[in-house]
DNA sequence: TCATTGTTCGGATTCAATTCGGATTAGGAC
DNA sequence: GTCCTAATCCGAATTGAATCCGAACAATGA
């Protein structure tokens, strides 16, 4: 039965509380991030992280929150710029804007993502996979020519969960076998040939 | 310091764990997947788990490097008869026996894989990787005109991982908002989509 | 000032992972 | 068949992290 904080100095213990989350897993990765650990670098007792987080696994979920809202703030004012561009363009922007946000700090957040993709934790990117389907939404209707496409929805899919992915993926990635950059191309062709193809297809028909 | 099984006894010991390591993850998920719970479903003691195995986490990577095995072996054998299809053929001929192979066992494996996926585990799923490069490099060889596409390297990888990943999040959706057949045929055409445009691509320059 | 409610503390408790020393068994030597 | 040794198995004891709890401390407001 976690409280919810009513004083100042008790929302600054929660805060301590996160932040501390992040720079243990920083530090130690998971397994420095003991209870102990993160109270000890927030400067409180173990005592007083149970009176906000019902539990550790609450602290991580948090944590989580923080890492998408941050996501979805970064995309959601970049939406009226990119729906007037060209869709490559929109793609390579995008894909720059999540690596600088996934690298800030150190790459805090990029740790986080990491754990975040396994399947127990989907739910927690659904906001993400939603403020990606409404730029897809915002997309189609500045540029109708797309609409022909018959399955935008599929294509939406496979494309925002593999093109995640394969970011987090590599950028986690010790010794990349390509450059970022050319991961970033390559995922611009890739939406490029899909759009094209995909128009070609629906002409054809 | 856990010693290898000589006796036949032995390794029937180290099987069964393996295999109740499994039948916990998939009765009660990670949580319920305890040294002791392990051990009563293997019908042995945990003193006998830690012969075999120095920590939990080795018991996870045995069942890692069982489902990896699998995989690696579902597609060896397909190999020679993927490389004479058609690329959308064969694309879709691999999606549905990856299919077939993690909703085996009512998705033994498919709990696993899903979080196999996460950047900790990342080299675990190095030789299905492996073995998918060495497809495409064995694909190119019987189909000499798309070597013409100038990033064969950074499209495998987006499509490898990016299909992996989709396909995986995909099977562990509880309500999904499409079905594995919209799925299969999406990240079909994708592949040919890409083909055909970096095709496209290299003929113009 | 006092009462009340919010906040912090750190020792006590619980539970899973791991260890260890002794009991049991397989399989080869005689 | 008997004996011997190494392999195997066992489960109580240890360890350490997560979690709980009740007392001490701080803020608020009448």
């Amino acid at each position: 039965m976690p409280r919810k904080p009513q004083q100042q100095r008790a929302r600054a213990t929660v805060d301590s509380i996160i932040e501390a989350g992040f720079i243990c897993l920083g530090r130690h990765g998971i397994e420095g991030s003991t209870t102990r650990h993160i109270a000890d670098v927030a400067g409180i007792s173990v005592g007083s992280l149970y009176e906000y987080f019902a539990n550790k696994q609450e602290v991580m979920d948090a944590m989580y929150q923080r890492v998408v809202a941050d996501v979805v703030a970064m995309i959601q004012p970049l939406t009226p710029k990119l729906v007037k561009m060209d869709i490559r363009e929109a793609v390579r922007t995008l894909l720059y804007e999540f690596r600088e946000l996934l690298m800030r700090d150190e790459g805090r957040y990029l740790k986080y993502a990491g754990q975040a993709v396994n399947v127990a934790h989907r739910d927690n990117l659904e906001p993400v996979n939603k403020i990606l389907m409404d730029l897809v939404v915002q997309y189609v209707m500045h540029h109708p020519e797309v609409m022909k496409m018959q399955n935008i929805p599929v294509m939406s899919y496979i494309v925002i969960n593999g093109g995640m992915f394969s970011v987090i993926r590599h950028l986690g990635e010790t010794s990349p076998m390509i450059t970022f950059d050319q991961l970033a191309e390559g995922l611009v062709d890739m939406v490029g040939h899909i759009v094209d193809g995909e128009m070609r297809k629906a002409e054809r028909s």
